[in-house]
DNA sequence: GTAATAGTGTCTGTGAGACACTATAAA
DNA sequence: TTTATAGTGTCTCACAGACACTATTAC
C-alpha cells in the first residue's frame, strides 16, 4: 500500500476528510432523487446530495447505510428493500473549497419514495425529478456524481434484476415496464418486453392475484421480484 | 456532503489516510499481474499490490498515474497506451493495522509488460500469473482487490473494445484470440470470433502486413486497435 | 358504445454457435 | 509428407423487434 518505501508517519501527513455521498433513487412517475438543500456555507441554498463525513470507527460501507437511514427515515424493517452499491470515488483537489474532502458516492434505489422526515434538516430533503435538478446544476461536483449515478443505474438495468426491486413490493407488468422505461427515457414494446421478462427463471413471480390500473383495463397480474439477480441474455436499452 | 448540518472542523476529524492500490494487469501466456514485495512490517516479505499515499497537491487520479509511472517504469511515451480506470474504494476500519486508511484501487491494462524497473525498490516488483497470486495470498485486503479487479477486466472485455488495447500495439487474430482466452480461461470458436471482431466498425484495422506465428501456418493479417471503444451487441464470455 | 389496458400469436431479421472446407506456412 | 495456423462458407437455433388480434375493465 505504501510501497514498501518505508516513508510513513501518520501525523505528518496532511488531513485528509472521507466523505460518502448518496445518489438515491426511486420511481414516481419519472425517475426521480432525493435532494437536499445546503444550509451553511458553501453553496448555501444550492441543492446538493445527501452525504456525511465517514467516522472513525465505522467502515465506508456502513457510512453509507447511516447516512441512507439518517436521510431517508427508513427503519431496520425497510432498508434491507433498498439496493445500495458504491459508485465512484471522487478525489479532486479543490472539489470543496474548505479542506481536503475524497467522497466515496455512493447508489441507492429505493422501491418507495420516503418522506424524508430523518437527517438533521429534514425540511431542506426533497425528492426531486433527476431531468430538472440536472438542467438546474448542482452543489460541488455534486452535477457529475449524480450523472455517474443514473448512468450506473440505466447499465444495471441491462443486466441485473434491479427493476424489480425498484418497482415496489409487488407490481404489475406495466408497471415494472414504467420502471424501465422511466430510467431509460425510452418506450418499450409491450408484448416483447413481458416475453423477455417472463423468459428471465426467476426474475418476477406471480402473487396469484390481480389488480386493475389508473385508466381502467383489464385486470393486470400481479408480481413480486423473484431469487434471480443477473439477467442473460441483457436486456438491451433501445 | 456534510449534510449541511454545521459539524464541521478540520482539526477534529482523526486523520485518515487516502491511498491508491493498483491492479496492473498484461497478458503474456497467461493473464499476469505486477506485484511487490513488502520490505517492511507489517507483511514484510508477503506479496501486494503496488501503491501509495495521495498527496496533498494532487488528485486522486493524479496519484494513480504518478504510482503507475513509478512501478512500471513507463515513460511519457508509453503510458498513454496503458488503460487507467478507478475499480473501487476499500474502507474496512482494520484494513490497515497501522491507522486508518482508505484506498481507492485502480486497474490497469497493459499492452506490454515492461521490466519493473522503476519505483522505489525494483527488485521487489515482479510480473506473476494472476492464478498463482491469488491462491498464494496477499497483504492487507489485496486479495479481495485482485480478484475484483481480475473480474472487472473480464466484464469489460465484453463489452468494450479494451483486448485491442491488450494485445499490444499490433496484433494478428489469433493473438487477440489468445487474449480473450487468458482473461477469460475459455476457449474461443476461431470463425466466429474473427466474424464477431470484424463486424465491429471500428475495433480493428487492417495494417496491410502479415506475419507468421510460432507454429508456422499461414500468414496472418495484422490488426491495430481501432477508433471504437465499445461492442455492441456485445461479445459475451460462454 | 369508446378508450385503455392485459395477454397472446406470429412473422422476420440478426446474430451466435457448430462445423466443414480450403489455403499457406514450417518441420 | 505431417502439422499447425489462417481464412471462408453454411446451416441451425435463439431471440429481439414489429405488429395484429382478442379479452376485460372504466367511462
Amino acid at each position: 500500500m505504501d510501497g514498501g518505501d518505508g516513508r510513513y508517519d501518520a501525523r505528518a501527513r496532511p488531513p485528509f476528510a472521507v466523505a460518502v455521498d448518496l445518489v438515491v433513487l426511486a420511481v414516481h412517475d419519472q425517475l426521480e432523487v432525493l435532494t437536499i438543500t445546503r444550509g451553511i456555507e458553501p453553496f448555501e441554498g444550492v441543492t446538493a446530495l445527501p452525504g456525511g463525513f465517514v467516522g472513525p470507527a465505522e467502515s465506508v460501507e456502513e457510512a453509507a447505510w447511516r447516512e441512507l437511514a439518517e436521510e431517508t427515515g427508513l427503519g431496520p424493517a425497510e432498508l434491507p428493500e433498498v439496493h445500495l452499491e458504491q459508485l465512484a470515488t471522487y478525489g479532486a483537489v479543490d472539489r470543496d473549497p474548505r479542506m481536503r474532502v475524497v467522497t466515496v458516492a455512493h447508489l441507492a434505489l429505493s422501491p418507495t419514495r420516503p418522506e424524508p422526515t430523518g437527517g438533521t434538516d429534514a425540511a431542506a430533503s426533497a425528492w426531486r425529478p433527476v431531468e430538472g435538478v440536472l438542467s438546474e446544476g448542482l452543489a460541488f461536483d455534486h452535477d457529475r456524481i449524480l450523472a455517474d449515478g443514473v448512468e450506473r443505474a440505466r447499465a444495471k438495468l441491462e443486466y441485473t434484476t434491479l427493476a424489480a426491486r425498484l418497482a415496489g413490493p409487488d407490481f404489475t407488468m406495466g408497471e415494472l415496464q414504467a420502471v424501465f422505461e422511466a430510467v431509460w427515457g425510452v418506450e418499450l414494446e409491450r408484448a416483447n418486453f413481458r416475453r423477455k421478462v417472463l423468459s428471465v427463471p426467476g426474475f418476477v413471480e406471480s402473487t396469484g392475484s390481480r389488480r386493475i390500473g389508473r385508466g381502467g383495463g383489464a385486470p393486470a397480474t400481479v408480481f413480486r421480484a423473484g431469487p434471480a439477480t443477473t439477467m442473460l441474455p441483457p436486456l438491451i436499452r433501445p
